[in-house]
DNA sequence: CACACTCGTGCACTGAGTGTAAATTGCTTC
DNA sequence: GAAGCAATTTACACTCAGTGCACGAGTGTG
């Protein structure tokens, strides 16, 4: 009983889910995330207003929907790793697994697009992001040099990767997405990281 | 003429608007940020709703009124470090004046209380230190060698920097303000600097 | 067939945020 | 000091995000 509670029900509910999501962004992309209301959302969607919030916690979710996810992603894959690898190369592999989803460029631009086309999205994004610092400080930790403080530092280096990881896709958008997106990352590491 | 256009009329405003921002942040403090209504933010500053809207742009610039203003502070001291001087020392260096802005610990720490319990302006607090980044990344990378990708690799330091503070600010307030928030920051940094 | 349980939906409500136009206030000029 | 101009305040009405609630449809179970 306890083995499989409702297999089914779920799955579909993880369907509707993306494709709620799938409909908000094209909308967004067309017409602009303020200037799109979720009753037009709903409608596109066929489906009621009040269902939305069944799925999603509220308008801003609706776009940035997988980003939770995605953490939890790289958190996994990071646990996976050598424990007494260094933390930036297991970072780094991490880090990755968002090469591995599948979602193709065009969908990754659109995406950076609307992000960078509104502030309450843009903050949204960098909360969530901020959120996975605290999935990966923990992992880290025990791979530092006894020290107090440890906490801190691990906390430091988790913020700094993300942090580079982000300033890398942002580069990496401006450009078009013509360049490889881990060159830019090691790029940003290096300039951090560099004695100099 | 054009030497004094409304000088009082701008002094008026700036303390107006420190006066609105202060009950505000009482309020917020005193009944939570989502428990807090305008309404009665505007009533306990003897002025109307709409006045808050001429003043701030949203209820979370009423919250987060000074992080704009700081991130050029910020940035004006930077400007003023010798054009020589290594960048993370400059920055370290621009990162004090946030110990000179007349602000009590306490009223830090309720800050930081106030932006931990709230997601809302988590996000809008991470967002608004991102945009320190757009201020500091022009001044860090006429100070970086000569190379292709010198405008990544500056933006990757502005937003390392930043994030150290960041979690150098966070630790400061877990452990209640007891400690020096500097002394905190270069463990930070020298966590993410050291080659090891 | 009766039951519980889940899920979608409609309805009514609160609160943030905006446009507008009238009233008020501060500042300048004669 | 009075008249006139510009900025500010305010009330009013509106849109939209988000929530609580209760009803009804569909499904699975005894």
């Amino acid at each position: 009983m306890a083995r499989k509670p409702t297999p089914l029900r779920e799955q579909t509910r993880t369907v509707v889910r993306s494709l709620l999501a799938r409909t908000a962004v094209e909308l967004f992309a067309a017409k602009g995330y303020d200037d799109t209301t979720l009753d037009e959302v709903a409608a596109a969607a066929g489906v009621s207003r009040r269902t939305l919030f069944n799925y999603f916690r509220n308008k801003e979710d609706l776009a940035l929907g997988g980003l939770s996810e995605q953490g939890e992603l790289i958190a996994a894959r990071f646990a996976e790793r050598p424990a007494d690898e260094d933390a930036w190369a297991s970072l780094r592999a991490a880090f990755q697994v968002l090469e591995e989803i599948g979602m193709t460029a065009e969908r990754r631009l659109e995406m950076i697009t609307l992000l960078f086309g509104n502030e309450a999205l843009r903050a949204g994004h960098a909360e969530k992001q901020a959120r996975w610092q605290d999935l990966l400080a923990p992992l880290i930790e025990p791979r530092l040099p006894d020290s107090d403080r440890r906490a801190l530092q691990a906390r430091a280096i988790a913020a700094a990767a993300i942090t580079c990881l982000q300033a890398a896709n942002e580069e990496w958008a401006r450009l078009g997405g013509q360049v490889d997106l881990f060159d830019l990352y090691d790029t940003a590491v290096r300039a951090i990281r560099r004695p100099a």
